[in-house]
RNA sequence: UGCCGAAUUGUGUAAUGGUAGCACCUACGACUCUGACUCGUAUUGUCUAGGUUCGAAUCCUAGUUCGGCAGCCA
C-alpha cells in the first residue's frame, strides 16, 4: 500500500487509526446492520462502503448483522434481498447474525440489569409514558413503578416474556434520569411487549428489545469496535454507552462513529416514502429503474463499480449535504463509456427514402461496435432504399447551426453515406412524415470517396435491420424543490409551515416510453445487457423484454450541448 | 425555551498554524463518421465580527444560519 492510500481518506479512519495508534483497539471489527423491512438504497451503499471499506482498510473483518427486532415490518424475502445486493455491489461479509439469534442472551443481560437496580417494569400506559416524559425544555417525572423491588420486577419481566399481558400494557425502562436534558436518557424503553410472529424466531417470544438496547448489546457480543452510524444516532451515544458499561462487558466497548448520511437532489430516499410509491402505484415495484434501490439501479443499468465510483467521490464527512444528480451520472457515462459497445436505435422514427437507390438493391455495410476499442469488433448493417432516422435529426426549417438533416442540406448516416435531403412529405395534419433523399454514392464509408466532411452525423436503421422496440426513458422522481414550492406557498403563507408531503413534488413525467426500432444483436440480447444507442445514450435491456418486443431502460443519457444551447 | 451536531467556489470533498487543492457542474476553444469521448483554457470559495500569531480555513471569544432529538420504530 503507497503513503497515498494509507492515508486517513476521512475522519472516521482518523479515529480508526487513532484508536490502534494508542492501544484502544488491536484490530478493527466493523458491522452493516439493515432492518429487514425494506429493500436497499443508494443511501445503504454508501453506509456499505463505509462500513467495509474501513474493515478492509486496516486488515479487520466486517460482519452482516439483521437488526430484527421488529416483528411488525420485517420479512424474511427483505432477508433474502439484502443478501443478494449486498453481493451484488461485490462484498463478502465475514459473519452473518440475525439480532433474532441472540434473543436469550439480551433477556439475560435486562435480567441482570433488573438486579443491579438499572432497570424496572413500567405499567404506565403510553399515553402517560408521553407526559411523563417531559419536553424539550422541561424536565420528565419519574413513573409511579419506578421504585418497584428488584424482585417485583423479575417477576413481572418473566410474566411479559411468558405472554401474561396484552401488548402496550407494561414495558421494561432502564433507570436513568427522567431530568437529564437528553431526553432519550429518560427512562428509554427497552422492551416492550409484542404478541406476533417473528420470521425467524416464530412464536417464541412477545417481548422484543428495542434498538437502543439490542443494538449497542449485540455489537460488544460481536466484538465490533467501531460501531459505524448515521448522524441521527449521534443523541443515542450516551445511551449506547450506558447500555455497553451496565452490561458489564469485560472487552473494549465498541466505539460509535456518526457520519451524514446520503442524499442525492430530486432523489426520494427514507425507507417509508420509498415502500409508499411502491404501495400508491407510482412505481412498478421495489426494482422500479426510477427507483434509488439497488434492485432498480442494477435494472436500470447501473454497475456496482459506478455505485462505488460515486459514493468514493462523494466522500465521508459529518455535515449534511445534497448531491447533485450530475454526478452520478457522470459515473455512470464513465463507466459505461469504455465498455459497452455502440449500436444504433431509432427512439422516435421518421421514414427516409432514398429516390437514387433502387428498391431492391441492398448494401451490406461493417459498423464498428467502439470506435475506441476495434477488438470489440463489427456487424453487419444493410444499406437498402428505405430507412429511418431519429424525428428529431430532421427540421423543415432548420435553427442556426443545426448540423442535421434539412431540405438542402447534407448528413453523414453512420457508416454509411452522405445523404442530402431533397424534399419531404406532410400528411393532412401538416406532420411531416417522409423525408426524401437523396445518395452521395462515392461516399460509402471506408472507400476512397469517403474522405468528405459533412458536419453532421446521423444514426438510423433501414427498414431491413429495424426491429421493433420499446424505450424507456426517466427523470427523477421528484420536481425540482422550486417548482413544487411554487404550487406550494399560496396555501400556507401566514401560517404553520404544515409538513410538505413529499407526494405533491413528485414528477408526474418521470416515466416517458418510446417505440422504435433497435438492431437484431440489441433485440437477440439477454436482460441486463447494455449498450450505448448511438446519440441517444446508454441502455439496458429490461426483463420485460419478449420475443416480439425488446424493451430497453435509458440508464443515462449521454451528454448533449447542443440541445443546451437550444433552451 | 433545553440538549447534541455542522458550516470551505454552483455541488461534494481535501488542506490537521505555512502556496486554499481535487472531482463534478459551468463557459470558451481544439478534435470528431456519436453536437459523445478525449484534450486544452478559464471563472467562482474559507458563515459573520473581534482576538492570538511573523503567519489562521485551522487556535480563542461572541454571534449567525442550518440539521437532529420528546416511538412501546430502526
Amino acid at each position: 500500500m503507497s503513503e497515498v492510500e494509507k492515508r486517513a481518506a476521512n475522519f472516521i479512519e482518523e479515529f480508526v487509526e487513532e484508536d490502534i495508534a494508542s492501544g484502544r483497539y488491536d484490530h478493527v471489527r466493523t458491522r452493516f446492520p439493515p432492518e429487514p423491512n425494506g429493500f436497499l438504497h443508494i443511501g445503504h451503499a454508501k453506509a456499505l462502503c463505509i462500513d467495509f471499506g474501513i474493515a478492509q482498510k486496516y486488515g479487520g473483518k466486517c460482519n452482516l448483522r439483521f437488526d430484527d427486532t421488529n416483528p411488525t415490518k420485517e420479512d424474511a424475502v427483505f432477508v433474502d434481498n439484502i443478501q443478494k445486493d449486498i453481493s451484488w455491489l461485490g462484498f463478502q461479509w465475514d459473519e452473518l447474525h440475525f439480532a433474532s439469534d441472540f434473543f436469550d442472551r439480551l433477556y439475560e443481560i435486562a435480567q441482570g440489569l433488573i438486579r443491579k437496580g438499572v432497570a424496572y417494569v413500567d405499567d404506565q400506559s403510553p399515553e402517560e409514558m408521553r407526559k411523563n416524559r417531559g419536553t424539550l425544555t422541561q424536565p420528565g417525572v419519574n413513573s409511579p413503578w419506578r421504585d418497584r423491588s428488584v424482585e417485583e420486577n423479575l417477576d413481572l419481566f418473566e410474566r411479559m416474556k411468558n405472554g401474561e399481558f396484552p401488548d402496550g400494557s407494561r414495558v421494561l425502562r432502564a433507570k436513568i434520569d427522567m431530568a437529564s436534558p437528553n431526553v432519550l436518557m429518560r427512562d428509554p424503553t427497552i422492551y416492550r411487549i409484542l404478541h406476533m410472529h417473528h420470521h425467524k424466531t416464530g412464536d417464541k417470544w412477545c417481548i422484543y428489545p428495542m434498538y437502543d438496547f439490542q443494538h449497542p448489546l449485540q455489537d460488544a457480543i460481536e466484538g465490533v469496535t467501531h460501531s459505524l452510524c448515521s448522524l441521527e444516532y449521534e443523541i443515542h451515544r450516551p445511551l449506547y454507552n450506558w447500555v455497553v458499561e451496565q452490561a458489564g462487558f469485560t472487552v473494549q466497548p465498541p466505539r460509535q462513529i456518526e457520519f451524514a448520511r446520503l442524499n442525492i437532489e430530486r432523489t426520494v430516499m427514507s425507507k417509508r416514502h420509498l415502500r409508499r410509491l411502491v404501495e400508491s402505484g407510482y412505481v412498478s415495484g421495489w426494482d422500479d429503474p426510477r427507483m434509488p434501490t439497488l434492485a432498480a439501479m442494477r435494472r436500470r443499468g447501473y454497475s456496482a463499480n459506478a455505485i462505488k465510483d460515486f459514493l468514493g467521490r462523494v466522500g465521508v464527512a459529518k455535515a449534511d449535504s445534497m448531491v447533485e444528480g450530475g454526478l452520478l451520472e457522470a459515473c455512470v457515462r464513465e463507466d459505461m463509456g469504455d465498455r459497452c459497445p455502440r449500436t444504433m436505435a431509432v427512439l422516435n422514427p421518421l421514414k427516409v427514402t432514398f429516390e437514387n437507390w433502387p428498391a431492391d438493391k441492398v448494401d451490406e455495410l461493417e459498423v464498428e461496435y467502439h470506435p475506441d476499442h476495434p477488438e470489440m469488433g463489427t456487424r453487419k448493417l444493410h444499406f437498402t432504399r428505405t430507412c429511418y432516422i431519429e424525428r428529431e435529426d430532421f427540421m423543415e426549417e432548420p435553427v442556426k447551426k443545426f448540423f442535421r438533416l434539412a431540405p438542402g442540406k447534407e448528413v453523414r448516416l453512420k457508416g454509411a453515406y452522405i445523404v442530402k435531403c431533397e424534399s419531404f412529405v406532410k400528411d393532412e395534419a401538416g406532420e411531416v412524415v417522409e423525408v426524401i433523399c437523396s445518395v452521395d454514392l462515392d461516399s460509402r464509408s471506408g472507400s476512397e470517396g469517403a474522405n468528405r466532411k459533412v458536419k453532421g452525423t446521423l444514426h438510423w436503421l433501414s427498414d431491413m435491420d429495424a426491429c421493433p422496440a420499446e424505450f424507456r426513458l426517466y427523470e427523477p422522481i421528484l420536481l425540482e424543490e422550486d417548482a413544487a414550492a411554487e404550487a406550494e406557498t399560496e396555501e400556507t403563507e401566514g401560517e404553520e409551515a404544515a409538513p410538505a408531503d413529499f407526494m405533491d413534488r413528485v414528477n408526474p413525467h418521470s416515466l416517458t416510453v418510446q417505440k422504435g426500432f433497435c438492431e437484431k444483436v440489441a433485440q437477440d440480447a439477454q436482460a441486463g445487457d447494455t449498450w450505448q444507442f448511438l446519440r441517444m445514450g446508454y441502455f439496458c435491456k429490461d426483463p420485460d423484454s419478449t420475443q416480439a418486443l425488446s424493451v430497453f431502460n435509458r440508464t443515462v443519457p449521454l451528454k448533449d450541448s447542443w440541445a443546451k444551447t437550444q433552451k
